[in-house]
DNA sequence: GAAGTGATGTGACTTGGTGCCGTCACCATA
DNA sequence: TATGGTGACGGCACCAAGTCACATCACTTC
């Protein structure tokens, strides 16, 4: 017999999304997630940096599969298909169960400034990671960083709308849909 | 005789960046910036919704002036050209003075993660601030938020620049460079 | 001169976050 | 079977950020 219940990680995420949207976020303690999850708070600050983190975690990875879909790209490849490869590689991750979790979780970030913060960050660096990715390419700046911005930004939108439930459309359709949009917008920018 | 030394709030601003570059961000508790600044931990809260507050303050003046000049932006006025007048309106601002300020905090923040989130929100509020202004305008999505964006990098990457006391140009000019630059480099993206 | 206003101080409190140490299951190796 | 190591967790004490209710005192105004 175990002596802990295995998924210790995926537990405490539960939780705190479950008593996030229950209670709100700041009236929610650190202890009581540890609590539902049946662990204490030094367990759960062993499996996340602070209290925010538990609802940002794994995008870590999405970083990692951003750079190494830009680094697998044909070398014949503009900056721009490169990273519309990298979304595609991206968003097919992104599968339907993970859609209720993206609904749950954007109105808790959008009532909280620390969240919107958090997430700010966390899309600047994914942002950065494109960049030095297409940088080692040899895409010069600042093309670089605009191609990964857009790519990032239309990640984004899309995947704003993605988490609403009454969408059909696979993320991968939306993401590829909202770039497109982007890009003639930028056109006919002056 | 005054009861209080007067100018509370920019002692206290001097005081945190004082001792942020002595001894690091880490180990200096606001107590300490209270102290230096002859105040108490409380008058700081009052005056700074947080400790990382104390080095933003004074963005909220930057969202104003910026939605400003792009009400009073000419009718025929583009949406690059209108946010290239707010942001001539806004570097116009920033003094040789306010230049060492800035010198010395960006290697604070750099060296600091939430750091890095508040500036990341702040830089996402200046452009949604811009975008708001210019669909007072009429101008639709995407091309509002497309053109704000490029506006507040432009001024981001033009402030590191102006930052460092090698250069002598003022932001205003490296500010209309840096937009030049992006807008130049758009135009070849694919 | 009395009352009001606004900026500050005092001190107690909650909670996020850290650090050290103990506990117990599991595994490897002899 | 015995022994020792490792990894995941609990317990506890502690610090500092941030909140709150209440007191204080200069300055203003009538």
């Amino acid at each position: 017999m175990a002596r802990w219940e295995p998924n210790a990680r995926e537990r405490l995420v539960r939780a705190a999304l479950d008593l996030f949207t229950e209670q709100g976020y700041d009236a929610t303690t650190v202890n009581e997630i540890a609590d539902r999850a049946g662990l204490t708070k030094t367990t759960f600050f062993r499996h996340f940096s602070d209290k925010r983190e538990v609802l940002f975690a794994g995008q870590d990875t999405h970083t990692r599969l951003l750079a190494d879909a830009i680094d697998a790209a044909p070398g014949s490849a503009t900056p721009l298909e490169a990273v519309r490869a990298a979304l595609d590689a991206l968003t097919a991750t992104f599968t339907d169960d993970r859609r209720e979790f993206g609904a749950r979780l954007r109105p808790v970030i959008a009532g909280h400034t620390e969240l919107q913060e958090r997430s700010a960050l966390k899309r600047a660096k994914l942002a950065e990671a494109v960049t030095d990715a297409l940088h080692k390419r040899g895409v010069p700046e600042p093309t670089a960083s605009l191609a990964a911005e857009l790519g990032i930004r239309a990640y984004h939108d899309a995947f704003d709308q993605w988490a609403d439930p009454a969408g059909r459309q696979t993320l991968t359709e939306l993401t590829r849909h909202v770039l497109d949009e982007l890009r003639a917008a930028l056109a006919a920018l002056d």
